[in-house]
DNA sequence: TGCAAATGTAACACGTAATATTACACGATA
DNA sequence: TATCGTGTAATATTACGTGTTACATTTGCA
């Protein structure tokens, strides 16, 4: 299939768009409500920062998800930014014998 | 469906399972070929390091699977041992309106 | 037996990142 | 005006991936 060379959104893109606005919340009560620091959600939220494992927990239980659906998110996006720095021609493969 | 309590594989059990002893390789000729220091691979086939984003793509070309497949072992992996140290009862819960 | 290779591991150093805390400035609104 | 929401910076802590170096042990083979 056709390779997309568009990068995926990123995870705070997400929460911002289809999260917080959809629902009509602030990062305030957002980040008080998942028991995180304002500063940090912001920073999320503004596409600085990344989602961890236990903050993609506590988003899943906030708003009724999967942690693996943010996991997703933030793992596609740090996945194509990685494959920006590998140069896959220096590794060698290892075929079964 | 029933929840599952065991803890999922370790990647570097995987990667050292199925591939480096299906294939008869040597942990110092795999890291070579992956062009990551011996010391730090031997740290992920001994489960005492995770495996990075850009490692991923590194172990997909040199084994012909995908980097996914060794980003979402290494992101079971995280989110399983994250969910024993968040508090899912302490986060409020963000219903639509 | 003896040597070379493979291995496990520790000790550093470095860069990056998530997080909390604190503080400041700005805009909107009641 | 006063409050609230927000963005952001600075600092500190902790964790981790990675490279480098070094040392001891094990293992296989000549």
């Amino acid at each position: 299939m056709l390779k997309r060379n568009l990068p995926p959104s990123h995870p705070g893109e997400i929460l911002r768009e289809m999260f917080i606005k959809e629902l009509n919340l602030t990062i305030t009560e957002v980040a008080e409500g998942l028991g995180v620091a304002r500063a940090n959600l912001s920073a999320i939220v503004n596409e600085r920062a990344g989602i961890s494992p236990e903050l993609a927990i506590k988003l899943s239980e906030a708003f009724g998800n999967t942690a693996q659906f943010w996991i997703n998110l933030q793992k596609n996006y740090e996945l194509w930014h990685a494959e920006k720095k590998v140069d896959r021609k220096g590794i060698r493969h290892f075929a079964a014998a």
